[in-house]
DNA sequence: GCCAACGTTGGC
DNA sequence: GCCAACGTTGGC
């Protein structure tokens, strides 16, 4: 157990998974569901472990930001929502034997004031931040260790 | 609702 | 293996 602690920003839409119910969760835990794009399915498969932190950034609503301090909770499994054919992230090319999709669990630590995408880029030291890259749209980019100080500054 | 950017698909 | 067409994301 050598790995040093990474950081990470999951973007998750409200309606569907806000910060406050994450937090009302059982365990204050929640299936990260519906990843479908393998540059975010590999982040967790090769690069994510238990412990790491999450910052959880709220997307596709009328306020996007950081809403909420959180941390990866278990290693990945297979995504059942893949094999549910009512579900909006059914994929009839997966395979019991054979998933395409994979998710971890999410243990949400404390909600935090929200911290806007419009005041995430006036601030320089974050100018380099995945997230703020044009044209971005991954739901799981990594996080700098100097990014994840700033913006525990900026929430403190 | 618009649209820029990007990822995926599938014909060749 | 190329690349045009198409679908999706996500901020505005």
């Amino acid at each position: 157990m050598t790995a040093t602690q990474q950081y990470w920003l999951m973007k998750s839409e409200p309606d569907e998974c806000s910060i406050d119910d994450a937090l009302a969760a059982p365990q204050r835990t929640v299936p990260w569901t519906g990843v479908r794009n393998y540059q975010a399915s590999n982040f967790m498969r090769d690069a994510m472990h238990i412990g790491d932190g999450v910052l959880f950034y709220h997307s596709s609503c009328p306020e996007p930001g950081i809403a909420g301090i959180a941390r990866v909770a278990s290693g990945v499994k297979p995504d059942p929502t893949q094999f549910e054919p009512d579900s909006p992230y059914f994929d009839p090319k997966s395979k019991a034997d054979d998933p395409r999709w994979l998710l971890l669990d999410v243990q949400a630590l404390r909600k935090t004031r929200l911290l806007g995408l419009p005041e995430l880029r006036t601030v320089p030291a974050l100018a380099g931040m995945r997230l703020l890259q044009r044209g971005n749209r991954l739901s799981i980019t990594p996080v700098t260790a100097e990014e994840w100080a700033v913006i525990e500054g900026l929430l403190r």
